[in-house]
DNA sequence: CTCCTTCGTCGAACCGGTTCGAGGGCGAAC
DNA sequence: GTTCGCCCTCGAACCGGTTCGACGAAGGAG
């Protein structure tokens, strides 16, 4: 079932039927319709190896996955839907990669031994020994996510700073003057995660702007830390009215602590942050957010490897996003309306 | 770059630089230390699809995801990542693979190209032409879920009717009677999904084991599905006291249509199902559960598509898994304490 | 009727590894 | 001093495709 067994049964040459098949030079009507016949008879697939032999290249692509044994959440999955999709799309296949360590093993076994033609990174440090090693290489990636100074590279981002800006700005126009930060965890900032540190920038200024009182605080990535999270901030600072998370697997860790304390949520307290949609439209209530749009972010990156991937020696591009804020029901004015509604029967989650 | 320009630089033949590599044949002390250095100095590593070309294994495996456009949930998320990690330790890689469709485009791609030398397969359905055709092409492959005859085969599969039956007994030890059931989409049923069936057959058994009055729902991957099937739950019997779940992604939204009816969990009506603990940890109040053990189920089945790999002509084997219930907050006895207790300022989530 | 194109096809080389059979060098046994 | 055997190394063939140069047949121009 190679190409020379439908080359013999066709009658022609094996180098004919790669004509037949790449149409990189003519070949008769006859020719081509005796060698179909043969090929569909047999249900014939060109080995996916010897192509990438010969030609050089894989149609495959590397997504080199954030490091196991982290909690994984919602918005990674999103990621990698997308990014697969958006693949096949062009006809390329995703090798999973759960590299994270710099230059380790599986890092090696897609570049070194040539499994793939590019690779997309994801939880991208502001110093990324990936990124660098890769650039250095100048082999075709794309980033999603971006390092200190991105200039000259390929990268999908968001606007981290922007966006937590606008949760602060949100929750100031609502009268807020007591607000905490909810960041990811320490060993996270520690490694110098891109979101956090950049979250936390536009979180601190966007708050000193408006002359808020602030505290921020770092989360381990699970609902439990979550929990014990917003017991602290109650603890520190009891007249704390409001809080802006980036941290969605503690969300609903933070929304439970808030229920313990007797807090109601969006009456007595205001919760917003960058998560993505489909975990803001989970809990109760849902929450006001700016949505990570995962799913275009896979795709573009996707976009920009192919197009890079085609185009050797083109101009690096990006995209920089900064999606609205959804209103939805988890902020409300500061103070709210203080008990002039009726302690009505409320019900409980 | 290439195992010739290690042989030159070495002063050896191509073959005696294979040879150090691989250990196949002895090779003097002296010899692999010259071509070890050489190595070392160049950062050679043999190509990937050249070893894949010669000896027929490309040291990867697949993984047959969903078809996309459904929701993912995060179950899927914690197979594809225990997958990806459980191969690595084995020295393999992981193709993903969109597939869902009955032999479409990217399944060829897969078999037909020998891209893979096996697959693990998720989203079992009861009759499932993939599953099928592998094992009439006689392709290693291993199974998370089961068909409806899976003897023969190997699989990783949860017991899912004696899961369901065991949420029942639960419940109705409880003293509840009046009980719901809210199984996965419609179109699910209809693909013929193994778990929503047996699911459905394990809760239909105990329940009529134990004389409940039951009612079964099918209802949305989403937040807004769920809710709307709690209001339609309350709608056709508002003496209902509990429901049982296998809805990861709709219980947030069943949730958020409790509160809003004014039932409190578990004081005025219980909910358990099987659902991954990540997400039964999430919710408040947390799920009491049969939690997937996601992970887990992950990990055999790469051991066991390993071992077939290894070993061609190996009798099939298979795990069936039942997670004990891990009782969490979401339940509690009929009735509940019926106001015995004063009605605190419960604090509404 | 020749000469020159053009078209379609073929054979051979190549991609970068692995593996098999053979052979050179050397020490031990006779 | 042969002969045998072992250890190590080499050359060649092969895996299954792609691609380049060449060549024969057919057709058009002179």
């Amino acid at each position: 079932m190679n190409i020379g067994e439908i080359a013999k049964r066709a009658g022609v040459s094996r180098s004919t039927v790669s004509y037949a098949l790449s149409g990189k030079r003519p070949v008769s009507d006859e020719t081509r319709e005796k060698i179909q016949r043969v090929i569909d008879d047999l249900g014939y697939r060109p080995n996916a190896s010897a192509r990438a032999l010969a030609n050089g290249r894989t149609s495959t692509i590397g997504l080199v996955f954030p490091p196991a044994g982290n909690h994984y959440t919602g918005m990674q999955l999103d990621f990698i839907g997308s990014v697969v999709e958006a693949a096949a799309a062009h006809d390329y296949d995703v090798l999973l990669s759960p590299s994270g360590v710099d230059s380790d093993r599986s890092f090696q076994r897609l570049l070194g031994e040539r499994r793939v033609d590019g690779a997309i990174l994801m939880e991208i440090r502001l110093q990324d020994d990936r990124v660098d090693h890769l650039a250095e290489l100048d082999f075709p990636s794309v980033t999603i996510g971006r390092t200190a100074r991105p200039e000259g590279t390929w990268w999908v981002g968001l606007d981290h700073t922007a966006l937590a800006a606008a949760c602060v700005h949100h929750l100031a126009d609502l009268g807020h003057r007591r607000v905490a930060f909810v960041n990811r965890p320490e060993q996270l900032l520690q490694a110098g995660y891109e979101s956090a540190h950049r979250g936390l920038d536009g979180f601190t200024k966007a708050a000193a702007e408006r002359g808020l009182t602030v505290r921020t605080y770092r989360c381990g990535d699970d609902p439990a830390s979550g929990q014990a999270c917003l017991e602290q901030i109650l603890h520190d600072d009891p007249a704390t009215t409001a809080l802006v998370t980036l941290n969605e697997a503690a969300l609903g860790g933070l929304y439970r602590g808030l229920a313990h304390a007797g807090r109601h949520v969006p009456r007595d307290f205001s919760v917003t942050g960058v998560v993505a949609s489909r975990w803001a439209e989970t809990v109760t209530p849902q929450l006001t957010a700016a949505d990570v749009p995962a799913e275009e972010m896979g795709r573009r990156a996707v976009d920009l490897l192919i197009e890079r991937l085609d185009h050797p020696g083109a101009a690096p591009r990006h995209h920089l996003l900064a999606p609205p804020i959804s209103l939805r029901a988890s902020t409300g004015p500061a103070g709210g309306p203080s008990f002039a509604e009726p302690p009505t029967p409320v019900s409980p989650s």
